[in-house]
RNA sequence: GGAGAGAUGGCAGAGUGGUCGAUUGCGGCGGUCUUGAAAACCGUUGAGGGUAAAACCUCCGGGGGUUCGAAUCCCUCUCUCUCCGCCA
């Protein structure tokens, strides 16, 4: 949530930045000026009511201790006329502060300077490619194939028992996963990442703290019956550990990591983009979150794109680094950088990794502050990227590294598989 | 799931209807002393709204009620603890 001081003091500034992420705000920004000079003008009235009332009872209590009950049953008739003021006063300051809320949730966080305008992912930004792409001979198959072939995933068990999306891993198949995770855990702590085992299932308040509601409650798995939901990311358990902090700016960064497994709903999604390990209901992910300084947020952003580049790089995988463009980034983002790997039967880029700042707009919904060495208390910046999704660099390792002895383990894995290759 | 007890500032812990936003201790910060540190002593130290700054208002787990007035009384929800039951 963007921070209302921000609408307030910069109006023409927000709309024009909102535009770059496509978003017209002009209409709402100046729906939430009228409604906030409204609410103040109701705080201030019914401060002044109460502030009243309150003289008052502290008279009458002095009047009866004086014994002059009279008079102080005399001046109850005023107070009760306050009181009455003070609740319509009250619900009326009610309505207009959740009508304040409502829209301010609306408008998506304002991109950083360095976002590129545009509207879809073709005008992403490019900013690093490195490694050689394989060239793979004309047979090479699918990972989905692979899969099959060396009877390491089972995509039909899992619709059978659950459904489409839910896959099966099996012998060394599943032996990989664990081996991933093992690594990227190990690789984050080993960066200064704290562990962390998180809740697979949040309250409804985490959620909208960390801006999965109220807009996205359509993408995630819902049990009504405990009022809980089923994550799309460590991000959400993570992330709201700090929720309604102060912390003292000597403490920070915060640097969290965890394994989840990660539940979509991807309600929409068809075809080719969802075949295979593309685009899963469930899928395994390693998270990495910081928390700042809110002047050190940048520098954490390119930090956590350097430690993800880094397991890319170890794993052996060709891969380019892109920074979306306003079109393309989600709605509570101000800058994020995509790393995509190159799969080589598949011949194109999957994403594996989103690295976003989010600056103040999780923050403020979870009031997470933190306090500098004047004392004086603002809002921290938080910061999350998969470090990394499974899934994808999973197809990519099979794809990329077939050959006809079998599917060849990257070096820095072997220590967790106990195989050299999968045949 | 059943019975009982509880929820107060970063932590501990007073306060059971009237200047209580809250005694006190610890911790934190500043100072005195010291070559430096510790100890000791002195001072300071919750958050939000509001204001040019103040005044002022709100918050003692959440919500509602009684009262001129509530941290304090009543209702309700959530959570924690103890005992019983069940259990990976």
């Amino acid at each position: 949530m963007i921070e209302i001081q921000l609408v307030r003091s910069k109006p023409k500034d927000v709309v024009a930045m909102l535009k770059v992420k496509n978003f017209e705000a002009a209409v709402i920004v100046e729906q939430i000026l009228q409604v906030d000079t409204d609410r103040r003008r109701l705080q201030k009235n019914l401060d002044e009511t109460l502030a009243e009332s309150n003289h008052l009872s502290r008279e009458i209590g002095a009047l009866y201790k004086a014994g002059k009950i009279t008079e102080a049953d005399a001046m109850k008739e005023r107070t009760s006329e306050l009181k009455q003021k003070s609740k319509s006063l009250q619900e009326q300051l009610d309505a207009s502060a959740s009508e304040q809320d409502r829209l301010l949730v609306q408008l998506p966080n304002l991109p950083h300077g360095s976002v590129p305008a545009g509207k879809t992912a073709n005008e992403n930004e490019i900013v690093h490619t490195e490694g050689d792409v394989p060239v793979l001979p004309a047979d090479a198959l699918p990972h989905w194939e692979l899969a099959r072939k060396y009877d390491l995933i089972d995509f039909e068990c899992g619709t059978r028992i659950t459904g489409a999306g839910f896959p099966v891993y099996k012998g060394k198949g599943a032996r990989l996963q664990r081996a991933l995770i093992g690594f990227f855990l190990d690789q984050a702590v080993e960066a200064g990442y704290t562990e962390y085992q998180p809740p697979l299932l949040v309250n409804e308040a985490s959620a909208y703290a960390t801006g999965q509601l109220p807009d996205k409650d359509a993408q995630m798995y819902h049990v009504p019956l405990d009022g809980l939901y089923l994550i799309p990311t460590a991000e959400v358990p993570v992330t709201n550990f700090f929720r309604d902090m102060i912390i003292r700016a000597g403490d920070l960064p915060l640097k969290s990591t965890a394994y989840s497994a990660c539940f979509r709903r991807e309600a929409g999604s068809y075809g080719k983009e969802v075949r295979g390990l593309n685009r899963l209901h469930q899928f395994d992910k390693v998270e990495i979150v910081q928390i700042t300084d809110p002047g050190l947020s940048y520098f954490a952003l390119d930090e956590m794109v350097q430690h993800v580049t880094g397991l890319l790089r170890k794993l052996e995988l060709p891969f380019r680094v892109a920074r979306l463009c306003g079109g393309d980034m989600s709605f509570a983002s101000a800058l994020t950088y995509d790393m995509e790997v190159y799969s080589a039967a598949q011949q194109r880029w999957l994403e594996v990794s989103s690295i976003s700042n989010f600056e103040t707009f999780q923050s403020n919904r979870m009031k997470l502050r933190c306090r500098n060495d004047d004392g004086k208390i603002m809002l921290a910046h938080t910061l999350n990227g998969s470090a990394l999704a499974l899934p994808r660099i999973v197809a990519a390792l099979l794809e990329n590294n077939q050959s006809k002895a079998g599917i060849k383990i990257p070096e820095a894995l072997r220590p967790y598989t106990g195989f050299e290759i999968i045949a």
